[in-house]
RNA sequence: GGGCGGUUAGCUCAGUUGGUUAGAGCGUCUCGCUUACACCGAGAAGGUCGCAGGUUCGAGUCCUGCACUGCCCA
């Protein structure tokens, strides 16, 4: 790798050869360390398993961008560094992808049976299963992919059916008849999380219901539903035991229209005397609450449909009719019958399949279940005790809502991808054995006759054992021993249920004493939504979804990596807005710009035999990359040196402060200023005035010795945001001969001992820069072109005249000053000069001012100084304020008060001397 | 119905435990090719922090109410 760098950054040109050479290089494949190495810190990163089926879109991006910052930063500070990838066989959603497939070639699931149309999922996923990989690899993800696994992977698929035997010998896996949510599209029972509810206009019917034995007239009992339909498997009408209207009718049986069956009249608490009429029909069959209340009162039922939401034979003349087909019809019945009292607009949740969106039905139905409120509980503890930390720290209020509230898991599905259900029931005397492998014959009857049940479960089943399965479970390995608990899990709140509760619950029962806790992670950071530049959610039905791939192919993944971590406040949404990315990518042309400078100054002084780049590499390639920030090698300091060292070890602080705390944009922000507005903008211009031919060469050299030392600092301080842009400079800065194979290996620069912050240089710094910046200010004013040098006079104490006499080639060249003269008088009064506390400042040339304009900044300034004096000696004035607050703020605002007496004075005296 | 959040510059957003002068990027305006960079440089304008009360020596920050708005759960 030469140091040539091409005139403009090109992100495309480099991106995808640094991509390649890290998964070719094997750079990120963690070893399991053996019980006898050094110890060093462990850092476990589980990536959340995209579905196979997938491809990844921008909250993909966000999440893969948090992570691999985090997993960079870990690694380059010498933790062992495990970021462990993999995919989900997503049950559902792959089944449906080739069936759509198989539908194109005319093919029905069920008539090619299970095991070639299994086959032919494998097929597929070895065809098209590879997008997401292929898309991270692109995104520069540090993954280990050596370790990538697939849910339905042999080993895996044991770890699971150990599972589900285990809690099922421990009686936390049941099988029984319950209602459940059932998809008449997807033919399968789905969990409570599957089922999404949608606001809808509906109606609400009034049905009038004659009562047994009272022939006619005020024999009546009017209930209210929003399904007519379920009519057919009513059982009951219920009536709340308080509701003094209906008092009369208890026990007394009522006849369900149009199919004219007797059910009693009871009643019972879930009946709300302030909805409807007061009473409702009762279908156990086909409502949740009703079935509860069916149970309460041993009441028959009658399941009315078929799998497929059709009326089945226990709906008389209805049969065969769809279930809104079947509504509508009964409606009109019952219009005709005169038992139809109202019809009123109402508006409720519907709950839909969250695959489909097909209307759920709730269905009696065989199902095997998961007995959560003993994992709930213990789950509950673990982040009680803040074995598990939420950031930010809201969402386990959330967690806790939802774990007090769970109702068993249905986990088996009626599809056929997926890890089949390790039971087998007895064609005989339908004894079911749950076994980890095929039993030979049933243990009740001997009898030979056992087959497999034709469920599988549930996809967040197996994805809830991810953090032990994949580490080697049930076995101990030593990587369950390292790598256990995870570090960090990186999620979006979408998963939170579905997938973070579960695996707490799941890890906190299954890895009970594992040494270093049984918590599946130590903490879970829940980043927000990327939202479109107009805060929409994207969604390919409004067509505003970007692609992360597309975007990082215009901007450059750098840019978009950094668009996305310089906006990633926890806790708010991202509207990703193209304008930022636009800005990042010109951060990035300004890092290869200012490499571009760096190295056409190091060929220049090699070839004026100063100093050569090989001084830098054989030291630091000595140094090994101990870690430390010490980035200049004892060459001579000048005040810019002490000034950008110092600097440079407070941002590598704050950036450390911020990831510690998932601050990613804080980290970013802090990590752009420094590069751009104090390295580019400052350093990179007052280092020119060293780099000349006509200095002497020990200066030039110390000069360039101290430029190549922070620019390679500041790379790998800039690394784990940009990989790419540092890795391709960082390279090229060792001709091809790095101390590493990565700057992604090299020492992630620390808060440095205190010797490397110098404050007094700071603050020196600090005061040249006004200077500089109140000349730039006179000159703008004055319209004086650039290139035009004119005198300048300062007031000044002696202190920081001397400051300015030793700086005075920086003042000269970075604010066009021709000749520095120092006077004895304040020159507050002066006709257009600036002041500060430290200095005042003229320039001496003979162009007229706008004298209207300068009096007019000058009085909104002094107004802005007065409003604040007076803030200042109102505080000052109050007792209560001097004796509570605390004595450095006191002190700070006494300070303040002296700085604005000053300038105050010499504003007045500027603007008196305009008139 | 229950729970959680948001409202700060024209736009998109920061502002950690209450403390001196509320920040950034983009956009706008004025200048400008100076040893890298026009994907650039220099300078400037722009905010009664949704509204009303309260706590406090001190509130963008804490409390209450209101308005608007978003999300999660039922």
């Amino acid at each position: 790798m030469s140091h040539e760098l091409p005139k403009a950054y090109e992100p495309g040109a480099i991106e995808q050869r640094w991509a390649d050479y890290w998964v070719a290089e094997k750079l990120f494949a963690t070893k399991t360390p053996a019980p006898g190495d050094p110890p060093r810190p462990v850092f476990t990163l589980l990536l959340p398993p995209p579905n196979v089926t997938g491809k990844l879109h921008m909250g993909h991006m966000l999440n893969h961008t948090e992570m691999d910052i985090i997993v960079r930063w870990h690694r380059m500070r010498g933790f062992t560094t495990l970021w462990l990838p993999g995919t989900d066989h997503a049950g559902i959603a792959t089944q449906m992808m080739v069936e759509r497939q198989l539908a194109a070639e005319g093919v029905k699931r069920r008539d090619m049976g299970r095991e070639a149309f299994i086959a032919r999922v494998w097929q597929w996923k070895q065809l098209y299963g590879w997008a997401i990989q292929q898309q991270m690899r692109r995104l520069g993800d540090s993954v280990d992919w050596e370790r990538e696994y697939f849910t339905m992977d042999e080993r895996l698929s044991q770890a699971v059916v150990e599972a589900f035997v285990r809690l099922h010998e421990q009686g936390l896996i049941y099988r029984g008849k319950y209602i459940v949510n059932w998809c008449p599209r997807c033919l399968t029972a789905i969990s409570d999380l599957e089922v999404v509810h949608e606001e809808t206009l509906g109606k609400l019917y009034e049905i009038r219901y004659a009562l047994v034995g009272e022939k006619s007239g005020g024999g009546t009992i009017t209930v209210a539903t929003t399904r007519p339909e379920t009519m057919l498997g009513d059982t009951a009408v219920a009536v709340n035991p308080t509701d003094e209207r209906y008092t009369h009718l208890h026990g007394k049986r009522a006849i369900v229209p149009l199919i004219n069956r007797e059910v009693p009249i009871i009643t019972d608490d879930w009946a709300n005397p302030e909805f409807g009429t007061g009473a409702v029909k009762v279908t156990p069959a086909h409502d949740p609450n009703d079935f509860q209340i069916g149970l309460r009162h041993l009441l028959p039922q009658i399941d009315v449909m078929d799998e497929a939401g059709r009326i089945n034979e226990n709906g008389g003349p209805y049969a065969g009719h769809d279930r809104f087909e079947a509504r509508d019809k009964i409606v009109d019945d019952l219009r005709a019958a005169g038992q139809l009292v109202s019809v009123k607009d109402h508006v409720l949740a519907i709950g839909k399949c969250d695959r489909c969106k097909t209307i759920v039905e709730p269905k009696l139905s065989t199902q095997w279940f998961v007995k959560v409120a003993p994992l709930a509980e213990k789950a509950i503890e673990a982040v009680m005790r803040n074995d598990v930390a939420f950031v930010p720290e809201n969402y386990s209020k959330t967690y806790f809502e939802w774990m007090r509230n769970i109702h068993d898991w249905c986990i088996s599905r009626q599809l056929w991808w997926g890890h089949r259900i390790p039971a087998w029931h007895c064609r005989d005397c339908q004894h079911i054995e749950v076994e980890r492998t095929q039993p030979e014959k049933c243990s009740k009857c001997n009898s030979w006759k056992l087959e497999q049940d034709v469920d599988v479960l549930d996809t967040w089943f197996s994805s809830g054992l991810l953090p032990f399965t994949t580490l080697g479970w049930p076995e101990r390995t030593r990587d369950l021993e390292v790598f256990y608990p995870t570090s960090l899990l990186i999620t979006g709140f979408d998963i939170l249920f579905f997938w973070v509760a579960r695996m707490i619950m799941l890890g906190c029962h299954f890895m009970h004493g594992h040494p270093q806790g049984r918590v599946p992670f130590q903490t879970v950071y829940i980043h927000s939504l990327v939202r479109d530049a107009e805060r929409q959610k994207m969604s390919k039905t409004k067509g505003n979804v970007l692609d992360p791939i597309e975007v990082s192919e215009k901007y450059g993944t750098d840019a978009v990596r950094f668009t996305l971590a310089a906006m990633a406040a926890p806790g708010t949404d991202i509207a990703f807005n193209e304008s930022r990315t636009e800005g990042y990518r010109a951060f990035a042309n300004k890092i290869w710009n200012a490499a571009r400078f760096m190295f056409m100054n190091v060929d220049r002084a090699a070839q004026a035999g100063v100093w050569s780049l090989e001084e830098f590499q054989t030291r630091r390639i000595a140094a090994e990359f101990s870690g430390d920030a010490e980035c200049l090698a004892g060459e001579p300091l000048s005040l810019e040196d002490r000034w950008i060292v110092s600097r440079f070890n407070q941002t590598a602080q704050q950036v450390g402060d911020a990831l510690a705390q998932y601050r990613f944009h804080e980290a970013a922000a802090v990590v752009y200023e420094f590069f751009w507005g104090e390295f580019c903008d400052w350093y990179v211009e007052l280092v020119k005035l060293r780099l000349g031919d006509e200095v002497a060469s020990n200066t030039r050299r110390a000069a360039l010795a101290n430029l190549v030392a922070l620019f390679e600092g500041a790379l790998r301080l800039l690394s784990p945001f940009m990989p790419f842009i540092t890795e391709e400079i960082w390279q090229a800065l060792y001709d091809g001969k790095p101390p590493l194979k990565s700057i992604a290996l090299a020492a992630y620069p620390q808060a440095a001992a205190a010797g490397q912050i110098d404050l007094p240089a700071e603050a020196e710094f600090a005061v040249l820069r006004d200077l500089i910046v109140s000349i730039r200010n006179i000159r703008a004013e004055l319209k004086i072109e650039t290139k035009q040098r004119a005198p300048v006079e300062i007031f000044a104490d002696a202190a920081t005249r001397r400051l300015f006499e030793e700086n005075r080639l920086a003042v000269e060249k970075l604010a066009g000053v021709e000749s520095m003269a120092f006077v004895e008088d304040s020159l507050a009064k002066a006709a257009g000069a600036r002041s500060t506390t430290r200095f005042d400042v003229r320039m001496i040339y003979e162009k007229p001012m706008d004298v209207g304009a300068e009096r007019e900044r000058l009085t909104k300034e002094l107004k802005k100084l007065e409003t604040e004096l007076a803030n200042a000696h109102r505080q000052l004035g109050n007792e209560q304020f001097l004796a509570k607050a605390p004595a450095n703020v006191v002190e700070g605002i006494r300070r303040r008060e002296g700085e604005l007496n000053v300038l105050i004075a010499k504003a007045r005296a500027a603007l008196a001397a305009l008139r």
